[in-house]
DNA sequence: GATGAATGAGGCTTCATTCAT
DNA sequence: CATGAATGAAGCCTCATTCAT
């Protein structure tokens, strides 16, 4: 009988990889790119050097992976929260920066690799960051043109960057504070959201109206 | 005539510190910082390790130093185009930005510095870069603040930092342009303008107002 | 019944190392010893790392089979050659040296690893070439003792390895050229022959006589 | 004052170059190639891993390195027998192979090297190693041409790679052999060239007339 | 017997920093 | 003060070999 590739193994496979991703996250989040060794991340994934090599191309590769995961997580995270909203776009702008601030205050690891640890590492993580965060302005920039016709004349490019840079740059500096001293997760997406609906000329209402 | 030995030496000496900095400031904003090599700096400014070291106490202290130069240069043009503007909050605000967008228009390597490279390199480095970043964050807070009561009440904090994430964001996403199809600085400085100032509920004016 | 069993059994065993052992020509021959790969071998032979394992001890141990195989295959070309030879002893050197060129221009890779890949791996493998080319040389030995009556004097032992060294340098340099101009192997070998029949104090026929 | 390279700087970055490449001849000759690491070469030359890659690019820059030592240290001994020599191109034929062959006897690992570890090392060693022997070669094939007219129709460049190939692997040979069993160098120098002498037509004189 | 995932020893190489000249 | 040769710690990565399935 030939054995053939189980089940299995296949899944074992699949967690093994996962498994190294998962701890490189954690490591890549706490210590940054070029603090984590490829030894570190073998140790605390159960894992070995080689085993590493078999799943992983090189220590970019690994980083890409981590960029890959937070991407797919943030825009999980996104659709979940969205699929609970009313359809109306304005609605769902505001429920994807609260949940956006929400995810990366619960997931503090992968927020500093999105917001910190991913700038200046060379043109192909530069881009698998990029990624992401151009997905996010389509998004924006989706949803302007969706409704520009409520909207004061715009540049819906620009704008959108604005819009996204608002949410990174308010949330990094959140995270930049001691726990003890931020505002509450929801105070600070209110606050970023009142900024951003009136940057494209809209009136934020009150709270849950 | 020990004074004069002494000036003299003095400038000397900051003379060619000065000339690293600015060759460390070309490659650190070409290559990054893991990628530039101290033996690098050195042949470009026509020194060598040995001076290296006497000037700086090592490669962080120089990408540190990268950074005050780039935060001076920054506080420098802002001033220079400030001191031009009517005294009136909202002007200045206007100016600032439009003066900030051209620095970096013109001054790619420092852009990039700042923007791109700062990030991600550890406790000392974070603080160097966060410092520019804050000193640009206090000024649109304190500008807020000054003029808090003709506008919607807000989190200054919060939405002085939502001022800054779109400027940077928007300068960045801009940089990473083709140079072709980048639009000119000056529309560039308006579109973000306007995003910020029915940001925190100004109405932008025309243009010139 | 168990004895046709097992025969097949074997025969399907002998075939699967033989297979492993031709992709091992081919690679070795193209890329040599330290750049050839067990994974690549194994890859090429459609079999796997595991069935390696069963078939060779290790990795020396399959350049030392192909070097066997190599071996052997030269001893039937050269045997078939001077089957159809009369039996003289020059006539027999001139069919060997003949057949020998012929063999291993048209057997690139198997020439390659004999001529170039298996100086320089160790003493086992050294011992393996050595056994080849030694073999090669006792025949010309032996050879020149039949007839060395017919001779001058000289040292039996060293002519030969001088027989065999122009042999083997001058076709490892004829292999070193471009095919596109590379003389015809007949001429090659008419040349060769002509200085070792020379050397030994005979005149080289004009062809054919 | 400027301290600019002196130069007893100068010599002492030459002297601890070669003492490198020393080195380097003595573990490659004895552990051949991929033995042989770079730590182990700093060790016996008394230097640092940093240093090694101060003068050298790698490893194989290294070998690249040892063998043109080693041809340049060939050809000053075949200059320096040759200038003793009388000037017909038969006597310095003769010399030649004789300093060759005592030069290998007297530098076991230069020899080693040249004969048996330089082969299979990639394009740029095999290149590398094709000099020395071209550079033999040609020697041979011009000594030819010089004198065909007293020669019997042959072909050089084929007959060129005859002699050498027979030398190199006469020497190869005699080296394989425990010490106490070779006979002289002067006898195996004899044996080589009354068959080299005879292969190009020419009768081997006595000894020295 | 067949498979391929897992292991980890080991080598090369880089570069920040020092210090003798 | 200037110079650049010397140092060695540190990390990435390869691949032969093993062994559970």
């Amino acid at each position: 009988m030939v054995y053939r590739t189980t089940r299995k193994m296949a899944d074992r496979k699949e967690a093994r990889r996962r498994k190294l991703v998962e701890q490189a996250i954690r490591l890549f989040g706490k210590k940054g790119y070029h603090q984590t060794t490829v030894p570190m991340i073998v140790a605390g994934a159960r894992s070995s050097v080689g085993s590493f090599y078999f799943y992983l191309r090189n220590q970019e590769d690994i980083f890409a992976a981590t960029l890959t995961e937070i991407g797919a997580n943030i825009s999980s995270a996104l659709n979940a929260a969205m699929a609970g909203t009313r359809p109306e776009v304005f609605e769902q702008m505001k429920t994807a920066v609260t949940a956006f601030t929400q995810f990366l205050a619960e997931h503090p690891d992968q927020a500093r690799i999105l917001l910190v640890e991913s700038s200046g590492l060379g043109p192909r993580l530069e881009a698998a960051r990029e990624q992401i965060v151009a997905s996010h302005t389509r998004s924006v920039e989706k949803a302007l043109r969706a409704v520009s016709c409520e909207l004061p004349p715009m540049e819906p490019a620009v704008v959108a960057n604005c819009w996204v840079g608002a949410v990174y740059q308010s949330v990094h500096h959140w995270l930049t504070q001691p726990p003890a001293e931020r505002m509450s997760p929801d105070r600070l997406a209110t606050a970023i959201l009142g900024f951003n609906l009136r940057g494209i000329g809209r009136q934020p209402s009150g709270d849950g109206e």
